[in-house]
DNA sequence: GCGCTAAGTTACCGAGTGGTAATATAATTA
DNA sequence: TAATTATATTACCACTCGGTAACTTAGCGC
């Protein structure tokens, strides 16, 4: 994933990408093939924003800023991008979607609860660890006009309401501990997940999977029952089959 | 806590309270009346900023819309905080706090660690359910100086070593389950405790308090260690004494 | 009553920023 | 090669907002 797109200079020549070309690329279907570039160069713009703004703040990065990151203008940037707070929603939307993508997953699972509830802890907790983790932390509204706000509150419930549905699950299938309150559990456990945003650095200790991990253990919803209750004394996880 | 300060009409005359005048206030130190009135009204530009940047945003809210809510124009408001930054500041000061004060006080006890940790939650989520609630929850760079904001990670840390060190304690002293990695267990319980700014509102069917102990119990934690081995029914561990 | 200080107001400035012509250039299509 | 379209640039505008200077008014001690 380039993070410069640093245009029009070094261009690769259009004829050269012989070998590296991706399967779905003829050279029958050249307009596809331009659509696919501006659709990396848009991806790039909005990869750069979202690291730009977990650092420096979405409102003390400028748009000059962020086209300076990529080594263009900041005219250049609306060829791509309607405004800035298409920006911000497009990294909202990512970030979110990676959970949600973790969470159909384990909708299609038929493995207990507690196993698909792992699966998306798992999921979510890389979502964070990534570059758009940041956007599950900041408020949603706030800098967002009232349909994306509303888009994005659309999503973040659809999290939490997968979250309920498996812990309420899991306490039905007697796979994990009965919480008395799935509603405050999930807050709970979003909320450790969340959290991981504000401290977890890649380069540090723990992978992310490692803090999904250890927050199910936590949490009494260890990868199984056993290793659950064994942890107390040191024995430590056995999981998955 | 009057939340407008509708300046220099309505003030009250000077030799009226004979009866309600506070203990500390006495007829002979007049300047001080004056000090406190100051205070009193720069509290109230915290306050009310602490609760528009909530709702708006730091830097959706300008300081004209901060003085319009105070019933003022925007320069009296440099007479109470030399810039915007130092409002901010000041809110987040104050958030920390209220949780550094629960923290103290927990010090202060010589109860077991399982109830000193408890009073700290308590104190964390009723925090967290206030106006600056959303102080910890916010980056706390950004928009700070890098001396208000190593001052505001300096708070910031010693309430993270601080629950670390109740966990540890509580590890050691057998009044709580052991945690393997105190560290992951303390950013866990802040990340729960935290996300409640984003969800709680006090008009709700919960009492911060009752978060707080939900908490409590969900990271096995619970008011009496009874309560909480039975929420397994009955399995498991045979900690403390 | 007389100064002095605090508290507020009006009017304004300058920097920064989102966003937009108008325009030049490279790539595609014909 | 000519026409067209996508891409990028320079120059600029409109506007917001933090902050300040100059001035007025109220309160307080003497």
């Amino acid at each position: 994933m380039s993070r410069k797109t640093s245009a029009s200079k070094q261009r690769r020549s259009t004829r050269a990408p012989l070998a590296n070309a991706a399967p779905p690329e003829s050279p029958w279907s050249r307009p596809r093939r331009r659509a696919q570039e501006r659709e990396i160069k848009r991806d790039a713009v909005i990869l750069t924003a979202a690291r730009a703004f977990q650092q420096r703040g979405y409102h003390n990065t400028s748009l000059d800023d962020l086209a300076g990151l990529l080594g263009v203008t900041k005219p250049t940037l609306y060829h791509y991008v309607r405004n800035k707070e298409e920006i911000l929603f497009e990294c909202f939307r990512t970030g979110l979607d990676q959970i949600r993508t973790g969470l159909r997953e384990a909708d299609a699972s038929d493995a207990p609860a507690r196993e698909r509830l792992a699966i998306v802890v798992r999921q979510y907790a890389a979502a964070i660890a990534s570059d758009f983790g940041w956007c599950m932390v900041r408020a949603e509204d706030q800098d967002l006009s009232i349909e994306m706000s509303s888009a994005i509150k659309a999503l973040k419930s659809e999290i939490d309401q997968g979250l309920r549905r498996l812990i309420r699950a899991g306490s039905a299938d007697g796979s994990i501990a009965a919480a008395q309150d799935p509603k405050l559990a999930a807050f709970a456990l979003a909320g450790a997940l969340n959290w991981m945003g504000h401290w977890y650095r890649p380069d540090a200790a723990l992978t992310a999977d490692q803090v999904a991990d250890g927050f199910l253990e936590l949490f009494g919803l260890g990868p199984t029952p056993k290793a659950h209750r064994a942890r107390y004394n040191g024995a430590s996880k056995r999981l998955s089959q």
